[in-house]
DNA sequence: CTTGACCCTAAAGCAGCTTCAGGGTGTTTA
DNA sequence: TAAACACCCTGAAGCTGCTTTAGGGTCAAG
């Protein structure tokens, strides 16, 4: 099949498949000679499918790498699998624990003016300008998961 | 001050702090004639800890911008501020939300494989190769707080 | 024979920095 | 006085996982 059903069938957009290739997630399609259009088979399907299920599950593609290589080793042991699964529950678990402390100390700001004042009286700026003690440690330090490197202020 | 001491005392790295003068964030410091190095003063400074403040809170640059505009017009009404903050403890509720439900299939998939076998005996290999149904469902689908742009699979 | 749906590549954009390459400045110490 | 070292400068590239844009071929239908 072509690239546009491949993607339909499996729900990515072709540009996410072509890319999927580029990084070598997925294997080069056979080229047709007439055209040079991707042609694609089961096997492509049922890794894409794999693929899939494993960023639905917010794995970085390094990971899913290694499951991939886990994959065609049916011999080896699934050590690494299990491994690579903790941690990545753990990394979801850190995350969620900063965020809520994040949560929690938003909701305190947001407190510091109920009404709609002037901006001049605005607890909120107030308590932004003048840390208090407990708001200053920060909420969200690092973390790998979904999104870590884009936001979330680990100033050094 | 210079650069380098301003970093120290604000706990950013010098280059963040060019990078928020380059991004408009802080204003352009006044050079040194003799050697064209950054001059700072103590508005830089209380401008900075503003910033970093809002940054350990994961606001972006754009809700930044916004709450520096504010900051400057101490006559203007403060419900946009309030707004803001409401909007931005709303994403990261959804966020949490988000990633409590990946944690949960996560779990889930862990428990597909409690001893260590072969690969081919996998629990987790073969949840992997053909999704179960309730498993199936994008965990996370988007969201603009901490990350959300480089993690997270929202296919198309 | 043109319209529209599909395919191709290479490069840039997003967010918020960090890192690197290449080069000055300024103080201290051997 | 000269080397060593800490600090400053700029511009560009790198990170992650795509998406978007620009520019251009292929192919079936009307």
């Amino acid at each position: 099949m072509k690239i546009g059903e491949l993607a339909k069938q499996v729900g990515f957009t072709v540009e996410t498949i072509r890319y999927y290739e580029k990084e070598g997630l997925l294997h080069p399609a056979l080229r047709d000679p007439a055209n040079n259009y991707r042609r694609y088979d089961h096997s492509h399907l049922e890794r894409l499918i794999f693929i899939r299920r494993c960023r639905t599950l917010a794995m970085t593609h390094e990971e899913i790498q290694v499951l991939l290589q886990a994959r065609v080793q049916p011999n080896a042991s699934c050590e690494t699998i299990n491994e690579l699964i903790d941690e990545h529950i753990h990394h979801v678990q850190a995350r969620i624990a900063e965020l809520q402390i994040l949560e929690t100390q938003l909701i305190e700001l947001r407190g510091q003016c109920r009404a709609a004042h002037t901006t001049r009286d605005c607890g909120i700026l107030r308590e932004l300008d003048h840390p208090t003690e407990e708001l200053t440690e920060p909420a969200v330090v690092h973390s790998h998961v979904p999104g870590s490197q884009c936001r979330g202020g680990q100033h050094k």
